[in-house]
DNA sequence: TTGTAGGCGTTATCAA
DNA sequence: TTGATAACGCCTACAA
């Protein structure tokens, strides 16, 4: 196992008879080098097999090339679409992305934070809106772009892409209503400190109140469990609560294993109850019947804070901005 | 905006009045180091709002915490188990994962892998066994440990956790023609280059053969265009041959698609066509009937191989690994 | 237990 | 167009 040192800058240099620095704008294609002395350099660099050292780049340059993205969890589907959307609009730019999980827990986003700072990003964009007072100067003082995403507020960070939870789920409660529904229950998923599910119960809570109507329950999922067993506790839940008509998820997950579970209990919806959930992930619309629910434009909002970010790093804008993506509301069988 | 200039050691060197290395190894622990001193230290550090540049950490050290995992792709559930659990036992330890996808495509693979290996990563987790040639030489010779994961080989870079998708494409052929089934038609994903499918394929023709049977069709979808499109296309490829009593997809999300679509057109399912998939995600248990399937062992995969790196950067082994996690079949209500 | 010296590999800066 | 010099911030090696 014989292993050749690596081979260095230094190294082509020798080899060509010319100074490290001069190699170096060779291959970064700094059009300063005469293109024969170049096709040179690259020459004997791929002989040898060269691969630059990136880190030694970045320490020197202060760029490294990586943005850091904060999610409460990238494991099943509701933010996976947006951190795929950073990650192909900052790769064309030739970024790379570093994820960091919170797991819904502002005191875990920080710690996750102060990891991510250690190594330099060039840029961050994370989830959420409500951060440690210490997540928050971290953040400012790291000194480069910060976009927030997927929640509304007046004073952001930076930058911010999102849209408001309390009001899509308030807008969404009405128009339910609207729809003839009148004895509501909530669901909510497991309590995220971070505190969007509150958002979206608020929400709801004021259009019923708006609309003079009574809450007829509510039941909070703790600890996450899949889906399924997610909605067999909710199914007992509706037996439980026969007078309901509508189920009000927070989250599409546990929307979509009630809907499973009242199905294969012989539950007729949405005649005998509607359910309804929030952020329409695919498996949404492969469900019988497919779940009336919130769409959530994750993809978007990736791609928003990713150019927002490119922008920023190519010097193209100075300016902060907020963008409101807003929502949908995508009308299936469910309700 | 006045941006501060970073804190570096040197800053708390002075501030506390001894050496800047007295103040590296008292932050990193190192028990050579005076409680006292480092209490004070530690203070200053944490007054000044000092962020440890791992940067140039790294490029001393010849470390980086950085461990390459290059998948096909991370949208979608069929790798996310593994990443996910690759990330995890990796956390432990305080490593970061940096993620390549390759696009089912080795040219890209090798892309990807040439812009990750700059980045000096601690080591490397790779699906699939099949890499071109200068692949196979970048991994040799970055001199880290490689754990190849998701297909099995006699002839790894370096270790191997995986299991043979060949094989469970046969078994489980058998498996469904002792159910009873004799017609089958062979339903393929987006032709992976990587060529995983191509292998399912063949498992399942190898066992048509062994078993004196013949092919009744086979159908492929170009390019992935979601579950319920594909379902679509599937829906009128079983419509057009009524003679079938068995779509094999080797591929999961198609099986899904397929089934839902027959099922909304009426067909009943197991008994006029049964439908079988390949690789077990959560989304196939929650349809109707459930999807009966080849489980993979995504997560235990990247579990083992997140093991494996671990205990070689530790020290604690310097041996290879071949690992073949196996497959189950998850009997469930389309077969 | 603490310190000195130097270098990891690259690029910014200034000079030629 | 090319080069010399130094520095990015930290840690290894060795010495005290």
């Amino acid at each position: 196992m014989a292993s050749k040192p690596p081979v260095s800058l230094k190294d082509i240099a020798e080899a060509a008879g010319v100074s490290t620095i001069t190699v170096s704008r060779a291959l970064r294609g700094l059009s300063l080098v005469t293109p024969d002395t170049r096709r040179q350099i690259t020459e004997i660099a791929h002989r040898l097999g060269y691969v630059p050292n990136q880190v030694a780049s970045s320490l020197r340059s202060r760029k490294t090339g990586l943005i850091a993205v904060v999610m409460p969890t990238v494991a099943g589907s509701i933010f996976s679409d947006t951190v795929n959307s950073i990650s192909n609009e900052l790769g064309k730019a030739g970024y790379q992305i570093i994820i960091g999980e919170s797991s819904y827990d502002i005191e875990q986003e920080q710690a996750v934070l102060e990891a991510l700072v250690q190594r330099r990003p060039d840029g961050v964009i994370i989830a959420g809106v409500n951060h440690t007072r210490t997540s928050r100067e971290l953040l400012s003082a790291m000194n480069v772009p910060v976009v927030e995403i997927w929640d509304m507020t007046e004073d952001p960070v930076d930058s911010l892409v999102g849209f408001s939870n309390r009001h899509a789920a308030y807008e969404f409660t009405l128009a339910l209503i609207d729809k003839g529904y009148r004895r509501f229950a909530i669901a909510s998923g497991p309590m995220e400190r971070l505190n969007r599910a509150q958002q979206r119960a608020e929400g709801h809570g004021e259009a019923l109140k708006f609309k003079g109507l009574r809450s007829f329950g509510s039941i909070v999922i703790p600890h996450f469990m899949g889906m399924l067993s997610s909605g067999e506790t909710l199914l007992k839940f509706v037996k439980d609560n026969p007078e309901l008509d509508c189920l009000f998820c927070t989250n599409e997950l546990i929307a979509i294993g009630a809907t499973v579970q009242c199905r294969r209990a012989g539950i007729k919806i949405p005649d005998e109850i509607a359910i309804v959930g929030f952020g329409d992930v695919e498996a949404a619309s492969i469900i019988d019947p497919p779940l009336t629910t919130i769409c959530i434009h994750g993809a978007a909002m990736g791609q928003e804070a990713a150019r927002i970010i490119r922008d920023r790093l190519a010097g193209k804008t100075e300016e902060r901005k907020i963008l409101d993506v807003g929502f949908d509301i995508a009308w299936r069988g469910t309700a």
